[in-house]
RNA sequence: GGGAGCAUAGCUCAGCUGGGAGAGCAUCUGCCUUACAAGCAGAGGGUCACAGGUUCGAGCCCUGUUGUUCCCACCA
């Protein structure tokens, strides 16, 4: 025995130490190597505020295997990692945590803020890294970005200034999604919508003229007061005669117009819709098309606006800066200074007072929510800086209807198409101080806007000096969307774009296809005229044991890294690869966790058997010479097994491939080749011991190779401890199947005995018969060579004393018979043999392959089957009545002989 | 309101272009057989949600129904 391993796989002996080997080898590390195909990955880009959860450990285990599959391939692999600085989340928890020592932004000012916001991100942005780590992710670290560093904020500019300049980009007053807590704007993207119960508030309106009350409802009382017209529909008959009339706004006692619109839906309600142009999308149009005045009556940080916010306002439209439609400002009196809902609450007070609440309908809606802190968003007339998406989103939809990309599986490409084509403009400022500045200066002195790469001191209009820059910075994910080609370099020529771009594979959640996969397709191709990757490979969501979304509030997280302090890391990444397939959904338990450590410990211990009867000095693996018939049937299995494997992979199918190496090692592998080879391994004959070893150490360590992306630490581990050529397994050339070793003849030989061999112990099992009491086995068979080679296999595997072959025996009468379709086997155990019971047992066997032939009869007898169908298929059932047939033979015998007793 | 997914063994899920209904876990039986009890050998258990259709043949394709989950949407 050369070398001695563990009874049990450790995890822990192993992992770490090996993580170091290859960091310290630069095996990660991509060449740029000449003549070489490419295979590039760019990570999704962890959150710096973040943890590694179970999304992250599936999101890399997936990329992990494609990454390390290629590199054995023989590609030059890069896979580019990094972290997001992930603007908003960031943000708020600093801002958390300066609230705590009693201090808020203004306090601190900008760029003593932003300060805190580095020392930030030195201290938890190297967390997640070093836990991707654990995981076992071979990421070339050399080439490790952020999405706020130098190179990547210059590609922010170059494409904010390009974009500005082809009029891509604008800035102005637009209804936006305000989220009151984090104090900005939002992208539509970036809301979430949550069913709520609430109420529809029937209100009336008194009409001037006429003196009638106009029923209207509404969800949003407390907007009342911002109102400045009530919409009715042109055409509805109700209401003819009020065209041009006005309606008195209750509580404010102000006179606004009745206006005609399309908004206005006959069909639903009273047809009458109250128009509050600044806070209200569909509102806000309808002030547009009626030149409404545009009224702000909450303020950002949701209060409702006083004599402050009103002369503030004021003092802007008289400076003359106010730009189109900047919103008017209402001193909201005695509701001025309550947050929104309180002044819910007074305003219906007021209105119930006043007799103007005609009806409190209940109701449950959707309400937009941020999908940061889950406050409700306020929709808000605000300045914000918008990206023209059409011009953008065409190429973009055309580019994957080509097949440019490739969504796995392939319906995600609807989610795609239906997200770009609903899509409006972005809006891409935030008013927060963390992230990309926005590269725009206003010049006090004339008014004009000058968007640079460069800080602007001084107008190019009018050579004024009083330019200042834009405060807000960008939306995080507009630093996402150059993440394929901004990490490469870009918008430099740099060797790496040359060579690395575009990119191969995304992989990522279906969660984020509208977030970030479409802004990368649609930014890579209006700035590198590419799209960023060819093939998308989407996963679901992991989920706890009952199906439930893990999430902090639930407390049903489970943290990857106990996970794989308890199983390992390969047990983690076996369980996150397989018994899921792309796009779906899994649920996580730990029991799914315990098979797969189970699994790792199996081949460990497979392992362990071969090296106890490896001597020292033993050959390199290779295929010996005086092969016998199991070891051209495990060869041949082998073989099938690296181009099943190679196949899955390449069709990224990877829970098939790692279902199929499982199969092989546990059930072909270790259940029957280890097994039979202990007949030679315990034998005399050196030459054949020889071997029996050659073909284990050179199936046990090729197949390592083949599961060596999906259990990267075990199967180093193991690699090297055999006889190997070569630095490490992760480095070494993917196994390529091999016609030479195809023993199609082999493997139906070995089927047969393998047949007989289950057939006797389930017959064993089902008399009770200890597996101690050994007993004797008579094969009669039409395959007397096949058989006679696998005598042995029934002494170890069939619990059999002396096993004989031949074509027929005779005195037999008292044995027990057990038929297959090649074989009648004998054991006589006179004492336990109840003929009865043989007889009833033959009778039920009958039945049950008369059954089945019945049925391939059907088929055959079919004069549409044999015509129609495929000759394979019919070749198929012909063959399967021949052995049917063989069997019945067999049995109908076996019964005339019990009968004639 | 629009779109998509899912429904297969007690549980969790595979099942790729139509031709064998499968795995893990759980259950039951028997085994400490010197690689592994985190193991070995066996067993039971399914109208593949329901109803139609296409086909020689349907878990798989088509239509409808039911249940369920998710995404998208400016419904006052």
């Amino acid at each position: 025995m050369s070398k001695e391993l563990e009874k049990q796989y450790n995890p822990k002996n192993v992992e770490d130490r090996l993580y170091k080997t290859w960091l310290d080898k630069k095996y990660f590390h991509a060449k740029r190597e000449a003549g070489k195909e490419t295979y590039t990955i760019v990570i999704p880009p962890p959150n710096i505020t973040g943890q590694l959860h179970m999304g992250h450990a599936l999101d890399n285990t997936l990329q992990d295997i494609l990454i390390r599959y290629h590199r054995m391939a023989g590609y030059d692999t890069l896979w580019l990692p990094g972290t997001d600085h992930a603007s908003i989340a960031t943000e708020a928890k600093i801002v958390e945590a300066m609230r705590k020592e009693g201090l808020s932004k203004e306090d601190l000012g900008r760029e003593k803020f932003l300060e805190r916001a580095w020392d930030w991100k030195a201290q938890y942005g190297g967390r997640i890294i070093e836990q991707l780590k654990k995981m076992g992710s071979s990421c070339d670290w050399d080439r490790e970005r952020f999405t706020l560093d130098e190179g990547c904020s210059n590609a922010v500019k170059e494409v904010f200034t390009r974009l500005y300049e082809k009029d891509l980009i604008y800035r102005g007053n637009r209804m936006v999604n305000w989220c009151s807590h984090c104090n900005t704007s939002i992208s539509d993207a970036e809301v979430e919508y949550e069913e709520q119960d609430s109420n529809f508030w029937h209100l009336l309106y008194t009409v001037k003229e006429t003196g009638e009350q106009l029923e209207l409802a509404t969800t949003r009382p407390e907007t009342m007061l911002g109102d400045t017209a009530v919409a009715i529909n042109g055409d509805d008959p109700r209401y003819t005669h009020l065209h041009g009339c006005h309606v008195i706004l209750p509580l404010l006692n102000k006179e606004i117009p009745i206006v005609c619109d399309a908004h206005a839906d006959m069909t639903k309600g009273t047809g009458v819709v109250k128009i509050t142009p600044a806070h209200d999308p569909n509102d806000f149009e309808v002030g547009l098309r009626h030149n409404l005045p545009i009224i702000r009556t909450f303020t950002y940080d949701g209060y409702m606006t006083g004599a402050k916010d009103k002369a503030e306002a004021d003092e802007l439209r008289a400076s003359g800066k106010a730009t189109q439609n900047e919103p008017e400002v209402l001193d909201c009196g005695k509701y001025a200074g309550m947050r929104t809902l309180e002044a819910r609450k007074a305003i219906l007070k007021d209105l119930e007072a006043g007799g103007y609440i005609k009806e409190i309908e209940p109701l449950k809606h959707e309400v937009g929510t941020c999908y940061r802190c889950h406050t409700s968003i306020e929709p808000m007339v605000s300045k914000q800086w918008f990206v023209r998406m059409e011009p953008l989103a065409k190429p973009a939809m055309e580019s994957v209807e080509k097949g440019e990309v490739k969504f796995i599986p392939e319906r995600f490409t609807k989610t795609y198409m239906n997200w770009m084509r609903g899509t409006r403009d972005w809006c891409i400022s935030r008013q927060l101080w963390w992230g990309h500045r926005i590269p725009a200066w206003y010049c006090d002195d004339c008014g004009e806007t000058v968007v640079s790469k460069t800080d602007v001191t001084v107008c190019p209009k009018c050579g004024g000096t009083h330019l200042w820059q834009d405060p807000d910075t960008l939306d995080t994910w507009f630093s996402s969307a150059l993440w394929p080609f901004s990490t490469l370099g870009w918008p430099e020529a740099t060797e790496d774009l040359k060579h690395y771009y575009p990119t191969n594979t995304l992989v990522t959640g279906y969660d984020i296809i509208g977030f970030w996969v479409s802004r990368m397709i649609f930014s890579a191709l209006e700035y590198t005229g590419k799209a960023p990757f060819d093939t998308v490979l989407i996963h679901g969501l992991v989920r706890d044991a009952q199906g439930r979304k893990m999430s902090k509030s639930l407390g049903n997280g489970i943290d990857p890294l106990e996970i794989i302090d308890k199983y390992g890391a390969d047990a983690l990444r076996f369980t996150l690869a397989t018994g899921n397939s792309p796009g779906n959904d899994m649920r996580f338990s730990d029991e799914r966790v315990e098979a797969s450590r189970n699994f790792a410990n199996k081949i460990w211990n497979a392992a362990r058997f071969i090296l106890m009867n490896l001597s020292e000095n033993e050959p390199a693996p290779h295929i010996p010479e005086n092969l016998i018939l199991e070891d051209k049937w495990i060869l041949s299995l082998y073989n099938a097994l690296v181009a099943d494997v190679t196949d899955c992979l390449e069709k990224f199918e990877l829970g098939m491939a790692v279902q199929k190496l499982y199969d092989f090692i546990w059930d072909v592998f270790c259940d029957w080749y280890i097994e039979i080879a202990k007949i030679r391994l315990n034998g005399e004959d050196e030459a054949a011991k020889a071997t029996v070893k050659a073909v284990l150490v050179y199936v046990m360590s090729n197949t390592l190779k083949l599961l060596h992306p999906f259990m990267p630490f075990i199967t180093e581990e193991i690699w090297q401890t055999l006889p190997h050529e070569g630095e490490s397994i992760m480095i070494a050339a993917w196994p390529k199947a091999d016609d030479a070793l195809n023993y199609a003849e082999e493997e139906a030989q070995m089927e047969r005995i393998m047949t007989a061999i289950k057939a006797v112990r389930n017959r064993r099992a089902e008399m009770n018969v200890a597996p101690s009491k050994k007993a004797k086995v008579f094969i009669e068979t039409a395959y007397g060579d096949t058989f006679q080679s696998g005598t042995v296999f029934f002494n170890r595997l069939a619990s059999a004393s002396e096993v004989q072959v031949a074509e027929s025996f005779d005195g037999m009468d008292d044995a027990v018979s057990i038929i297959t379709e090649s074989a009648r086997i004998y054991i006589p155990m006179d004492e336990l043999v109840d003929f009865e019971a043989e007889l009833a047992r033959l009778e039920k066997e009958k039945a049950s392959v008369q059954k089945e032939l019945d049925f391939v009869n059907g088929k055959l007898n079919n004069e549409n089957f044999v015509s129609k169908a495929p000759a394979a298929v019919v070749e198929k059932q012909r063959q399967a009545k021949a052995q049917l047939e063989g069997k019945m033979e067999l049995i109908e015998e076996s019964i005339q002989k019990i009968s004639n007793r």
